[in-house]
DNA sequence: AGGCTGATGGCAGTCACTGACATGGCGGGC
DNA sequence: GCCCGCCATGTCAGTGACTGCCATCAGCCT
């Protein structure tokens, strides 16, 4: 028997789920989240850079899944559908977690700081989706401008997603999200 | 003569600015403004919210304009085209604070958490976009992928401002950048 | 004159986060 | 089979952001 229980992080990442989905992110000490995992704070700050990073732990493969998904798209695939298909690829992961990913927005909304943290998250999605558009030739400023709209359309998704529990599946929604984008920003 | 000088939150502004230019956000304490501006710490804390807040001191103005700017567009002009001439409309205000957002955008850069925080006022902003849309009977989605298509077309165009130092005015970058938007999301 | 108000000071406390150093199983090399 | 270095964790002291509470006192109002 090793020295020390396994998967500490895991540890962590449970007792911090549980305690801000009970008493709320504000009224949770991370000293308490560390002894719920029997662990020391310090150890804490050793797998999670601050407090509210443990509610984001999977956005860097998210952005992977999205950065392949740009690059598998087909080199004659306009910039906006390449977009599209990078947001549609993180359907299958999400909907296999939809109750968790349910919790954790609700625990994300009910927080000012949190609500904070998501945007740098998403504005690093936007990025690098902005980084895989460029090197498939994309110039600026348009890549930026793709690559925020859709996660601009992603966040309207999502959002439907999450809080209608019996909404269709998170691909459709997205489709649906372009395309009243694209009504709205058509030329007349 | 009063008790005290006058103009504690300016004075705090502007030792916040200078302190924060010299030796960047992260080295400089609350403590060391507050004396700088002739106070103390707690007062700072009475003026501003926290630390960052000193920097973005002018984003409800700015929402305000933009959004009596939507309610001043003709009940005619599409959604997109009212967000643009909110947009717009925040051309001379800044035209004419050009050195100094220049001085402030080159701190937030510097600094993670205070790029953080201006995601927030940027989501702030297309919150209250949105907002002024639905009064003119825009429905949801719509609104808020109008909002956030117009505010990713305000950041692309004030980047360009505010780095290139013989661009063109604001307003004619934020045309530009619509332009591209457009091009970008057009349905095929 | 007396009392009220509003901006500030002073102070103690909490908590997020950090750096430096100690500890002790475990696995590898010999 | 023994030693040794590694590495995850513990321990501790410290810094700095932010808060609550109460004191102070010039100016204003009555």
């Amino acid at each position: 028997m090793g020295r020390w229980q396994p998967d500490s992080q895991g540890r962590l990442e449970q007792a911090a789920l549980a305690l801000y989905s009970e008493r709320g992110f504000e009224n949770t000490t991370v000293a308490e989240i560390a002894a719920h995992a029997g662990l020391t704070e310090r150890t804490f700050f050793r797998h999670f850079a601050d407090k509210r990073e443990v509610l984001f732990w999977g956005a860097p493969m998210l952005e992977g899944l999205m950065v392949s998904a740009v690059e598998a798209a087909p080199a004659s695939a306009a910039p906006i559908d390449a977009v599209a298909a990078a947001l549609e690829a993180t359907g299958p992961l999400l909907e296999e977690r939809r109750d968790s990913a349910r919790q954790r927005q609700r625990i994300i909304d009910a927080n000012a700081d949190l609500r904070e943290r998501e945007l740098v998250k998403l504005a690093s999605l936007a990025g690098a989706l902005a980084g895989a558009l460029r090197r498939r030739g994309v110039g600026e400023p348009a890549a930026t401008l793709t690559a925020e709209a859709g996660i601009a359309v992603f966040r309207v998704a999502f959002a439907r997603w999450v809080s209608d529990p019996k909404s269709r599946d998170l691909p459709q929604l997205i489709r649906d999200s372009l395309g009243e984008l694209q009504a709205v920003t058509a030329r007349r």
